[in-house]
RNA sequence: AGGCGCGUAGCUCAGUUGGUUAGAGCGCUACCUUGACAUGGUAGAGGUCACCAGUUCGAAUCUGGUCGUGCCUACCA
């Protein structure tokens, strides 16, 4: 083996051998394990999103398949129809091009193209991650055979009239030329006005402070021209007379009604609003409330429509909008702007302003679906980890609108109804059928619905459409409900909403049995990364790593918004002067599980995977100092535990307490719980105790050989048990390291991944071996101290004298006097009986036991008298807490029995510590 | 406006049902190339657990409030 781990090279090589050999297929006859992937945009790029759940998925993936389940890992990628189509529209715009000019077919048949050219970036980054995804299984949200679902769960639901066409409003976004739902709508704060105008009364009438107009207040003039009615609240003293009566439009030479309606508020602006039916949400309620004209003044790219009056038509909404105010401010009719600050609702795709726009759409009437899968998760079938996000889901769930699930594209499922000349809808897979079905004659013209479904639609049949639903139900059988969905809150309306309704509408099964919420992955600053703040990290950059160079143009490439170039570029230098160092899959995973505690978002801390990667390092050099130990050794071939040192005794209970430890935590979706446990195994008790301590048995293995044989197998042991526990979240390094150390435990098996995964086994657990250990570490540790602090050099082996112990300290001294010379090299221990004399000395306490390290030649009098004396004051600031607690009468009266014993004996220690220290320090001050 | 989080060492985070000398990693200081590892070893410094009040014998932990901070939902033209 080498002598650093180095990540790169093995990485690639187990992940193509596994993949290859078929092990990420389920195996076996044991209870079913199955998880569905997010599926990610086909056409898209690994972020440290995908690298934190993929982390999570895999870990569970692993953990159950080694625990003998029959494990499946679905994987798939999703079509995702407006970011897919705009890439490739802009591809075209690039080259002079659009796609009207190139018309539908050929369109989609570029998307496709491209599909095929980019689809494989992240299905390849998914490996890098070490991800155990079944990959002979691989779907697509538009495979022939997820379409056909698709089809079929629109039809059947048509057929059911829970899918309906309607003409409402809908959010329309002016630049996609596409409605787009609630959901794909992100409104906020931005800076406006508040625009004050006259509205002339009709038929000489006046307001009750002798007015002939009345002022409303707006914060989108333009639209105006498309108003129907002025709205008053009913109780609102000053405008009581007016309802009922009229307002001039001005602009529009337009009569409208006053009306009044709860809706106003009478404290906001003037207490009048003018009621634009056709462009507000509000305001189209209203509307119908009150049987208002609605007048649509906007075209498809939001500039005024031929139904305003001539002088705006054309115009672009905000330049009618300046439009408008001009007008009206050379009628005298502007009466003030006041500065406002108002949520601007903008697409999340495109980023421009959307408009309420009436258009017809498809819906799903969505709340006879929302009920059972409201009671799914109020009956515990299925629970959201953390808990929490159920109120979330609630609150949506109990309040939820109907879905608009059309979309004005080209890249998607296209909707499966066809129209006659009259507007007559049928709905069926094909043309053909739809005749057939509805009867329809032969030279009946039809043409189908030129609109594509929402992408959701299909994500939402994902668990089950992916399984082969309805006609293959081999797997469906055999793995759904799914057990656990990993994914972030952002999409949990978007998505597992309706992947509980869907699903428990088709296959009256839920989904999966947990839903595990994750959090965010931020910057080491807590901020979101994005692409226009220039701090994202792309895992695949931390796993090989990037020089500062390729960083920075990366960071800076295809740019919205380029003024922002120079910042990212600054602020990158900064962050990364010296690029960044690749680290490692393994290195890079264990750092997401080390962030993960549950309910909480994660600031990505880079110097945490550098640390991991040095854990990497370590796992790699203490395999080597196994190998180098056991290979062409004699090593005992059964564990015979005669034969174990305390010190094997104490290793093999430690490690069982940590397997109980790990289980539990992935159990309980605690990964970081889980890799705390482990690094601590692993590098503070294995690396730093234990193989310290086989070192004296083995370097001394002519004195007792079969201590020694034994000690071989049980390094070897619990260091194969350790990889085994390790692997689901580290499968590279464990597998390269395992396939060594199996070979010299003679372990069958071709991969670590298909180990079983080690079970706590109660027998194994040394309570005896643990204090025994316990005392001997704190004595090395009491020497070590005594050394670093009075700056003995650690080449120097020292003698050491000690007394007072009990005749059991005295037996453990003589039985474990090699490890204590050894750990902490000692040339010398002595133990002084009675009242020997001892000679000047550093002391250190450990129990009752003074541990003394003789002062000729090699201490400073007076460092030890000080160090004596901040121990002393230590020790008095601990001893008066726990008087000052004795001596309350109400806690010794109320406190339980065993809280109350335990201080005292804390007392008991520290007072007689407290003496020990200055008895000696007396001592020294005598000497100096 | 409602709802959900968070505030513990310089930084990133743990802290189970109230009782620990409040922990880890990184960073920092000192010493050390000792026969697995300097991607290392040993020792050490560093915290009035945001603030205030309450419950309790006892609060980082429970309750109420204040401040700061992040997000989600709904929005008044």
């Amino acid at each position: 083996m080498d002598k650093t781990y180095q990540p790169q090279q093995l990485e690639d090589h187990w992940y193509k051998t596994w993949e290859e050999r078929g092990y990420f297929k389920p195996q076996g006859d044991g209870d079913p394990y199955c998880i569905v992937i997010p599926p990610p945009n086909v056409t898209g790029r690994l972020h440290m999103g995908h690298g934190f759940q993929h982390a999570i998925m895999d870990a569970l993936t692993r953990y159950h398949r080694m625990q003998g389940c029959q494990t499946l890992w679905q994987v798939g990628t999703d079509h995702a129809g407006i970011a897919t189509q705009m890439v490739v529209e802009r591809q075209l715009n690039a080259i002079g091009s659009s796609r009207q000019e190139i018309g539908r077919e050929e369109f989609v048949s570029k998307v496709w193209d491209w599909k095929e050219e980019s689809g494989g970036i992240i299905t390849q980054q998914l490996r890098r991650l070490g991800s155990s995804l079944d990959w002979s299984r691989e779907r697509f949200t538009m495979d022939e055979q997820l379409s056909k679902v698709v089809e079929k769960v629109f039809i059947d639901l048509f057929d059911e009239g829970l899918i309906y066409r309607g003409n409402r409003l809908v959010n329309w976004d002016p630049k996609l030329h596409t409605a787009i739902s609630d959901l794909e709508v992100v409104s906020e704060e931005e800076d406006g006005s508040l625009w004050h105008f006259r509205y002339p009364l009709a038929d000489g009438a006046t307001t009750k402070d002798g007015n002939d107009y009345i002022v409303i207040a707006t914060t989108r003039p333009e639209t105006l021209l498309g108003d129907t009615a002025v709205a008053v609240n009913p109780e609102d003293a000053r405008y009581q007379e007016l309802v009922g009566k009229f307002v001039e439009l001005p602009l529009c030479n337009r009569r409208i009604p006053i009306v009044a309606d709860d809706y106003v508020d009478m404290e906001f602006g003037t207490g009048c609003v003018k009621i634009t039916p056709a462009h507000d949400f509000n305001d189209y309620e209203l509307g119908k409330r009150h049987d208002l004209e609605i007048i649509n003044i906007l075209t498809d790219d939001a500039a005024i429509n031929e139904n305003a009056p001539e002088a705006f038509q054309g115009l672009d909404r905000f330049d009618a909008r300046k439009q408008v105010v001009a007008e009206m401010e050379n009628l005298g009719l502007l009466e003030k702007i006041e500065p406002h600050k108002l949520k601007v609702p903008r697409g999340d795709r495109s980023g421009v302003v959307i408009e309420p726009y009436l258009t017809h759409q498809w819906y799903v009437a969505i709340q006879s679906l929302a009920d059972p899968a409201i009671k799914a998760v109020e009956d515990g079938d299925i629970e959201f980890v953390p808990k929490n996000w159920e109120n979330t889901y609630f609150a949506w769930m109990r309040n939820i609108q109907d879905w608009c699930i059309s979309r004005q594209l080209w890249w998607g499922h296209r909707i499966p109804a066809w129209y006659d000349e009259e507007g007559n809808v049928y709905v069926a897979p094909s043309e053909a059928e739809a005749r057939e079905k509805y009867q329809l004659a032969a030279d009946l013209k039809l043409t189908q619905d030129a609109d594509v479904l929402d992408t959701w639609f299909s994500s939402a049949l994902w668990t089950f459409s992916t399984l082969g639903w309805p006609d293959d139900l081999e797997y469906f059988e055999r793995f759904h409900p799914t057990d656990v969905l990993v994914t972030g809150f952002d999409i949990i309306f978007f998505w597992v909403a309706r992947m509980i309704m869907m699903t428990l509408k088709f296959t009256g099964e839920i989904p999966f049995k947990k839903v595990y919420i994750t959090g965010l992955v931020r910057d080491e600053h807590g901020q979101k990364m994005s692409k226009s703040k220039g701090n994202i990290l792309d895992p695949i950059d931390l796993i090989d790593g990037i020089e500062l160079e390729d960083l920075v143009a990366k960071r800076t490439a295809d740019m919205m918004q380029p003024q922002l170039k120079e910042k990212i570029e600054k602020h990158t230098r900064e962050s990364f002067p010296d690029g960044i160092t690749g680290y490692g899959t393994d290195a890079l995973r264990f750092t997401y599980y080390s962030l993960a505690s549950t309910g909480r978002d994660i600031k990505f801390d880079l110097g945490r995977t550098e640390g991991f990667r040095n854990f990497c390092n370590k796992i790699w050099n203490a395999a080597r100092y196994v190998l180098m130990n056991t290979e062409d050794k004699a090593v005992a071939d059964k564990l015979d535990v005669a034969h174990c040192s305390i010190a094997d005794r104490w290793i093999m209970s430690r490690f069982e307490r940590a397997s109980k430890l790990v289980a539990e935590a992935v159990e309980s979706y605690r990964f970081d719980l889980a890799s705390q446990t482990l690094h601590e195994f692993i590098w503070n008790e294995y690396c730093d105790w234990y193989v310290e301590l086989s070192k004296p048995v083995l370097w001394d293995d002519e004195a007792n050989p079969e201590a020694a044989k034994t000690t071989r197998l049980v390094l070897l042991t619990v260091l194969e048990k350790s990889l085994r526990l390790l692997h689901p979240f580290m499968p590279f390094i464990t597998e390269e390291v395992w396939q060594r150390v199996a070979g010299q435990l003679s372990i069958a098996g071709e991969s670590i991944m298909l180990q079983p995964y080690p079970l706590y086994s109660e027998a194994n657990v040394d309570d005896e071996a643990e204090q025994h250990i316990d005392w001997l570490k704190g004595i090395i540790v009491a020497i070590r101290n005594i050394r670093g602090e009075m700056d003995i050099s650690p080449a120097k082996a020292i003698p050491v004298l000690m007394r007072h112990g009990s005749e059991e300290d005295e037996q453990r001294l003589q039985a474990y006097r090699p490890y204590l010379q050894k750990l902490a090299k000692l040339d010398s221990v002595e133990w002084l009986t009675g009242d020997q004399e001892a000679p000047a000395s550093a002391t250190g306490l450990h129990g009752k036991i003074e541990i003394l390290v003789p002062l000729a030649g090699l201490i400073d009098v007076s460092a030890e008298r000080s160090r004596l004396e901040k121990e002393i004051g230590k020790l008095d600031s601990l001893l008066k807490q726990v008087e000052g607690k004795l001596s309350n009468a109400k806690f010794v009266d109320n406190a339980p029995e065993a809280v109350v014993q335990k201080e005292k004996d804390k007392q008991k220690e520290y007072s007689e510590a407290l003496a020990a220290l200055r008895a000696k320090l007396d001592e020294l001050k005598n000497l100096g």
